[in-house]
DNA sequence: TAGATTGTTAATCGATTAACAATC
DNA sequence: TAGATTGTTAATCGATTAACAATC
């Protein structure tokens, strides 16, 4: 049952998480037609993606909506309090370290890394900023599952193929920079440029 | 020749203009294979993109790399200086606010705006913090294109509904929510808790 | 039973890529 | 001319969604 998820489903199951977590508190149940609307989805869409997971849905009233909103989590992986090292203390790897999306997801930050050695010591929502020459004990001694790249374009290569000799298979790439690693190793990437570039495509004189 | 260009061609057009900004220091021409393995794409669709925009390319030579450099520099609507304005100035807004991708993307950041009045005022990498209550006198007297949002959740709907009622047509949105607008305006979600629960999904004990 | 909604199939849609003719 | 590489077609692949049988 696992492991033949397409990617798009996976990429789709946090939105539903997020809708069902909204809705548990006032329902018992919830059709795929309301987790659609909340998710900005199509409801056919939101029944086949649940599929792959063996749903507690039941014919003509809908899916129970606390036993389906802790089955997400545990496929997602969110029961596990996964550790998470942060590559870059500068002012988005500081953000991040102060983002509650991570810890209410169950995600723990357990470093802040900065080759800046007049950083370390500093201390940002209860991270203490080590330097990045330790980055391969650290991930040792924490248990580092993801690693984030926070760090410049330039340096994010030489990181990532840190994070990964250490051991760590999920990276979570902010550098605006294509990093090549391993097929083994998951590699997401947020664009911030980018993002802003498409955008921009949009607002073209030439557009519409 | 615009606007029937696929939206998944549009959101790689500016990983190839990363890879020819690169390569443009040391190469006249280049290949779609040089460029696909900058961008981590296949040659094929390098050529089958670049098609939609009538490239300067050369049968069994390559691409003219500054020309084409222009031409998806053009292409993005980077050449007028685009102005944006960020509604948050929490940590992760002030992230936003100092990130140098933005100003080397031709983007201005012309507005940094908070409800708490305690904020208004602070300067954040030359921006002054300004109040949310001024929202619409701001996008109309700085001529605001893209409205980035870096508010709560909760507050984020009601937001982006004033941005796009002041004439806004292009939002970045950052908060965890799935935003409700007008189909004639675009907006790019960027979800940092949902693309840690998507590694986080790699993770689990029952993958591979 | 009538009404509702899931689970699943099959059709549709769109995106990717192999292959190759065009041509420098 | 021989070699290289674009531009484009057609095949493949995968994802979305309409439709409906199953069933509560």
């Amino acid at each position: 049952m696992r492991g033949n998820i397409p990617a798009a489903t996976v990429a789709r199951l946090p939105l539903y998480l997020r809708s069902l977590v909204e809705v548990a508190a006032s329902q018992r149940t919830c059709s795929s037609e309301e987790i659609a609307l909340l998710a900005g989805v199509n409801p056919a869409q939101v029944r086949k993606d649940l599929s792959y997971l063996d749903p507690p849905g039941v014919r003509g009233v809908g899916y129970k909506t606390a036993p389906l909103r802790d089955l997400l989590r545990r496929e997602l992986g969110l029961t596990r309090n996964l550790r998470v090292a942060i590559a870059g203390a500068g002012n988005l790897g500081r953000a991040l370290a102060s983002y509650p999306g991570f810890a209410d997801g169950g995600f723990e930050i357990v470093a802040l890394l900065d080759t800046d050695e007049a950083k370390v010591g500093e201390m940002i929502n209860s991270v203490v900023v080590s330097s990045m020459r330790d980055l391969e004990r650290i991930i040792r001694d924490e248990g580092v599952d993801i690693g984030v790249i926070a760090t410049s374009a330039t340096a994010a290569q030489s990181v990532v193929d840190r994070f990964v000799s250490a051991g760590v298979q999920s990276i979570l790439n902010f550098a605006p920079a294509v990093l090549k690693v391993d097929d083994r190793v998951h590699v997401r990437r947020v664009d911030l440029s980018t993002e802003l570039q498409i955008l921009a495509y949009h607002q073209s004189p030439t557009f519409e």
